[in-house]
DNA sequence: TTTATTTTTGACTAGTTGGTTAAACTTATT
DNA sequence: AATAAGTTTAACCAACTAGTCAAAAATAAA
């Protein structure tokens, strides 16, 4: 094992993921991977034996990469109304760095609804699910929550950070008939989503 | 020209679009799609000449049947509250009947952003954009709503109802680990949605 | 330096895929 | 019935694609 190859495993896992998130597993072409990696076809498959095995070691880790965006909120111990605040500045900015994950992924999942079935079965959602209604226990009276109304309030906070950068394409033509920066409309969708939601569950 | 042909024709077009929604364009194959129309792969050529061709025909067919759903709204003469109820009931109903709809169309344009913006160039956003705004001017006072965060509205609006389906792999599988059910929680989110919107934008 | 081990490559292969073609079959026209 | 036109098929092809292999190049071990 000399120093080189953890550094042709990185390059080719690089240049993996770029051709992967622009073309999509079924897109995607080995040898497109293998020149953007500057090496040879067959050295793909001298570190990732299949299109297969490498594909899945590109997904599992942005799909990590996603969800575990996702989980900071639990822990910060702020209020309510400063989570939402918290959570949507931060994952959108992180969606601003990461642009094409959504849509990657979302797309791999509807081609392939098994994949995401393999890779959530180790987080455990009904503790977490728990862990939230315990720790907001006594702050949801305050608001229009109630516990069966979560589920819906959880996937509207996904959706309204999410959705714009899934339907970028759609939002980027349709904003540029009416004068609207995709950019400048994701910067101000931070806090507009914050307020949205907040001023939706206040009594 | 036979009485036949037209139904052949609809018998490829159908089994074509099964087939692409369902593996995408890139994942689909010629010989999968005559399979299911149950003809010879050569007719697949004779009624449309290429791969190429015959995708076209689906996805602009789809993407109208997709984005045509919007439109009503415009042109129902209600309250604004009513137009958002009546908007979610309608738009949630007809994605119910056409789950894979959003996920095929949002994996396409992420793919090929060239093949939307060719679509969409004859549809005039900038008027129903004015329309829009002349039509509720002397609504919008009442709420929440400045001429600025209309994009941001109306974005979290096409969210709401579209990104469940889109994401749909995604959250049945959170759902199943804490009691949810998929279809019960899309029969909610109908008059969910609505109201969160018109709360969130109410003085 | 010599030998063993790992990394990289060019050439190749078997299977797949979109697309073609000539002939057979069916339907309409005279 | 005979001819013409449109429809359907089986067999075929060229290009592409994931994956292999033996040999060369580079690195580590002796």
């Amino acid at each position: 094992m000399s120093g080189n190859d953890k550094q042709t495993e990185d390059k080719i896992f690089e240049a993996a993921t770029l051709v992967f998130e622009e073309k999509g597993m079924a897109g995607a072409r080995m040898q497109n991977i293998a020149d953007r990696a500057g090496i040879n076809k067959a050295l793909l498959h001298y570190y990732f034996r299949t299109k297969d095995h490498l594909f899945d070691a590109v997904f599992a880790k942005l799909a990590q990469k996603m969800f575990m965006k996702f989980a900071p909120i639990f822990k910060e111990d702020l209020s309510l109304e400063d989570k939402l605040r918290f959570f949507f500045r931060e994952h959108i900015t992180f969606l601003q760095q990461n642009p094409k994950l959504p849509g990657f992924i979302l797309n791999e999942i509807n081609h392939n609804p098994q994949r995401i079935k393999k890779l959530m079965r180790n987080i455990d959602f009904r503790n977490i699910w728990l862990t939230i209604l315990q720790h907001h226990k006594d702050e949801l009276y305050k608001y229009n929550i109630t516990e069966e109304t979560i589920p819906q309030i959880m996937t509207t906070i996904a959706s309204l950070s999410v959705f714009p950068f899934a339907a970028r394409g759609i939002f980027e033509v349709v904003f540029n008939n009416i004068g609207v920066d995709f950019d400048k409309y994701i910067e101000e969708r931070k806090e507009f989503a914050a307020e949205f939601v907040i001023k939706a569950i206040t009594k």
